[in-house]
DNA sequence: TTTAATAGTTAGCCTTTGCTAACCACACTA
DNA sequence: TAGTGTGGTTAGCAAAGGCTAACTATTAAA
């Protein structure tokens, strides 16, 4: 099943959460991304259905084998993104803003690249 | 009038499209961009209604002043971020194409820092 | 016990941006 | 004159992904 781009930003979130809190619910990304409680609801729904997240009886959301890998995976491109701009003299926040979107859109080569350039 | 991604794409294909051709007509972008033509049809008169081009009564396709400054400043970014991710080790049709899409998302900082790199 | 807050869902709207089907207008050719 | 090709438009569908309104269910407090 194919992840958008949104899909991302959500396991990504999920991930992020859920190294700090424990327990992550679907408010808590509403909280985080700032949707609201209907998108976050059917963003949800729609990785659950994806293999990516379980959910279980009182509404805590984990990510699956696969949900881990993808997280983890966007998340290092977010890092190594973010980190390289600032490399360059980008300004930490707008580092970040940046790397949140070309995240997304970037090729394993040209990330590699970026990472190997960090070293 | 705010800009979306795909606008910007437009413009940018009818700026490429009129260094080369002289003329340029909504066929042409069609065939350009792999679009139908009633999808180019709608795009062409958002842009025309937007402020961003001219259409002469014989169709064919101009960039306004800010319409041409525009296509411009994408064209830009596409081509320093094309050069860049090559200078890095990035192979030229990766580059180009990840280039197409981050494009859209850098922040001017980032493209800034970028272009200063290349130097 | 009734009320209020919290978490989640359902229904349905809106925008963007691609598409096909079908049509119009014009030019050229058999 | 009828048919054909080219360029463009109109109507309307579809998928993504945000939103609000309104509902349910559960828990906590007055």
């Amino acid at each position: 099943m194919h992840l958008q781009e949104s899909g991302e930003m959500y396991l990504e979130s999920i991930y992020v959460l859920s190294q700090k809190n424990a327990k992550v619910r679907s408010i808590d990304i509403c909280d985080y991304m700032s949707y609201s409680k209907p998108s976050v609801s059917r963003a949800v729904g729609l990785l659950k259905n994806g293999g990516f997240i379980n959910i279980s009886s009182e509404g805590y959301i984990t990510l699956t084998e696969i949900g881990l890998a993808t997280a983890k995976k966007v998340f290092e491109r977010h890092t190594v993104i973010t980190n390289f701009l600032q490399s360059i003299g980008v300004s930490r926040e707008t580092a970040a803003d940046d790397a949140c979107r070309i995240e997304h859109v970037i090729s394993d080569e040209s990330f590699n690249a970026l990472k190997k350039q960090l070293k």
